[in-house]
RNA sequence: UGCCUGGUGGUGUAAUGGUAGCACAGCAGACUCUGACUCUGCUUGUCUAGGUUCGAGCCCUAGCCGGGCAGCCA
């Protein structure tokens, strides 16, 4: 568990709304919602939002759906809807995952009368249910032509024969009103007629939509006659070859809030502009139960990296990074095969807000959170990420000496292990300096340095090879500065790490850098110009041996270098393989 | 320039007509068997111009600047 202070109740303008939906008895029962399209990987910006929606429903007792938003039966796959809910799981993992609203597998809408209206509901599974899924728009299909026929039967959608090229035409521009289509004035009858043939196959692609019959004078271009359905004769990952029609996104996701008692629908600015065909849509229906409404907030934008669904994918495709997981990505995955703890993403969700400005958050907000919650929990052991050869001089080839390393300075309940000193030890090679900035407090010619658990060690001389090259340097060793010897509090300026010559063990190393050399690599023309090319560079480490056996996953501080996160994927005993979550903050490099 | 939005230190946010606060970053110092952590101190802000008011970041007017919208994507 981690450390990190119990947050205050967040606060924002969207939980100034639920508040006083609930003091004033609108909303008794708080029902939110995360709709994810199953076309792309989940990144650091749905995690801002699937906080939002999971700590606003923690909050109040409440529920949030989890829905599949898959209506685009051409973009979508089940691939994603797999590696979305992992991704989720894993995000509210031991935090909300008691709220997330689920359904039995397989579970459809219910037909119900509410107030002698004929209606249709959505219920999640009931605690302790097994198995269960997450809700699907798709699952509502048959519902949502029931209410395109209902739009028909109100005079409220047409039938329309017009091409992609044509509606687009006649939609006008923002400054430009639009045309109505000439099959706008089609009777009742003729649409409801037509709309069954388009539900029975018998047109092709193209031919014709479904759409609302609205104002193609609006301001608002999406009040002109939005498209409601469009002909697709593609197979669904959900629902099979069920359907050659499919709805829009403007029409399905209303319906699909109604019908699973969302109370609030909380999406990100670009949809403000749909807010007013939302509420239209759900008006005309005339529905019996009380209606969702839907608020909007200002999606994260994170400096030095981007999120854009298209620019992600072109990424993993284009092979610029290793897959959807990879460590430098911003995903949901990525991080967590970094091995950033759930917990850090949800503290940088709380420390960001949520408000309506448009904003670009420091990197320095993400990797403090992280830092932070690392800090309180990794364990600490010793590595060399670039060796430099000390040889003790005062200690025989076969001399070993146990000494003992605390696994944690601020937590005693986490132990120690042995480290074992002996002549031949490997330092950091940045440790030593022939010739010493001044300020430099690290193992020097005429100095001395502490071996951190170990002894103090006193500078020699070097050794160098016929081109002048460092091949090792040899100091003595004071073996009465050790823990528990009579000299043990003698104090040198620096303590460094080390590993010994004999024990240590060969790792490799993946240290992980910003993947963009500039904070908004998302407004550059083509954005892989930008690509930091040092975004990862692989080591040779020598690391204390007891890494070897670390379970995958696991995160350590290795001492004054950083946190590493043992490979999930690639590492093994025999070929321990780290991924560098994060550095530890220098303010000696600068 | 049609409509919709939004502007508070370097960054992210709070203050809902009554002392502009917090966090991150930065700087300085203390502590330190991690140049980490921790602790202390410091610098820096209400887009502009008017108006209402005893009092305005907040309300009003005008302007300036930013973001979004014209997929049979979501």
């Amino acid at each position: 568990m981690s450390d990190l202070p119990a947050p205050s109740l967040p606060s924002d303008f969207v939980r100034d709304i639920v508040a006083s939906d609930i003091s004033n008895g609108r909303t008794p029962q708080i029902v939110t919602r995360f709709p994810p399209e199953p076309n792309g990987y989940l990144h650091l910006g749905h995690a801002k939002s699937i906080c939002l929606n999971c700590g606003i429903a923690l909050e109040n007792q409440g529920r949030c759906n989890l829905r599949f938003d898959d209506t685009n039966p051409v973009k979508e796959d089940t691939e994603f809807v797999q590696s979305i809910t992992a991704d989720i799981r894993w995000l509210i993992g031991d935090w909300a995952d008691g709220i997330l609203g689920e359904k039995p597998v397989g579970a459809l809408p219910s037909a119900q009368t509410v107030n002698r209206i004929d209606d249709f509901i959505a219920q999640p599974a009931a605690p302790g249910t097994s198995p269960v899924e997450p809700f699907f728009a798709s699952d509502y299909f048959e519902q949502l032509y029931v209410y395109g026929e209902k739009l028909i039967e109100k005079g409220r959608a047409f039938v329309c024969d017009l091409t992609a090229a044509e509606t687009d035409t006649y939609r006008g521009s923002p400054t430009e009103p639009g045309r109505e289509s000439p099959h706008r004035n089609r009777s009742i009858a003729e649409n409801r007629d037509l709309f069954r043939r388009m539900r029975a196959g018998e047109f092709p692609d193209g031919a014709r939509t479904l759409r609302a019959k609205i104002d193609m004078a609006s301001p608002n271009v999406w009040l002109r006659d939005p498209l409601l359905y469009r002909i697709r004769h593609v197979a669904h990952h959900h629902t099979g070859a069920s359907w050659c029609i499919y709805p829009l996104y403007d029409f399905a996701h209303c319906i699909s809030d109604y019908l699973e008692g969302v109370t609030h629908s909380i999406c990100t600015l670009e949809f403000v502009v749909h807010r007013p065909l939302y509420d239209w849509m759900l008006e005309s229906l005339e529905l019996p139960r009380a209606r969702p409404h839907q608020y909007e907030f200002a999606k994260l934008n994170l400096a030095y990296t981007l999120f854009s669904k298209r620019r992600l994918m072109r990424l993993v495709q284009e092979n610029h990074v290793q897959g959807w997981d990879d460590p430098r990505l911003p995903t949901l995955a990525g991080l967590r095969r970094r091995g950033v703890p759930a917990v850090a993403v949800r503290e940088f969700a709380y420390r960001i807000g949520i408000t309506k400005f448009d904003s670009l958050t420091e990197a320095a907000v993400f990797e403090g959170v992280i830092r932070d919650d690392l800090n309180t929990r990794a364990e600490r052991r010793l590595g060399v990420l670039n060796p430099l050869k000390i040889v003790l001089t005062n200690l025989a080839a076969d001399e070993i000496y146990d000494c003992e390393a605390t696994n944690h300075p601020k937590d005693e309940g986490l132990g120690n292990r042995p480290v074992r000193l002996t002549r031949e030890v490997y330092i950091e090679a940045d440790d030593f300096a022939e010739i010493p900035s001044p300020k430099f407090r690290r193992l020097k010619p005429g100095g001395s340095v502490r071996l951190k658990y170990g002894c103090i060690v006193t500078y020699e001389n070097v050794v160098k090879d016929e081109a002048e090259n460092l091949v090792e340097v040899h100091c003595t060793a004071d073996l009465t500065t050790r823990r528990g010897q009579p000299n043990s509090n003698q104090k040198v300026k620096g303590t460094i790490h080390w590993v010994s010559a004999v024990d240590a063990v060969e790792a490799e190393i993946r240290l992980y850098d910003r993947l963009f050399t500039v904070p908004e690599p998302d407004s550059e023309d083509d954005f892989t110009t930008v690509l930091n090319p040092d975004s990862l560079l692989t080591v040779q480490a020598k690391v204390e041996p007891v890494l070897a056996e670390a379970p995958p996953g696991t995160c350590y501080q290795f001492e004054r270098l950083g946190y590493f996160t043992l490979d999930a994927k690639e590492s093994s005993p025999a070929r321990p393989v780290f991924n560098r979550t994060i550095t530890l903050r220098d303010t000696w490099a600068k």
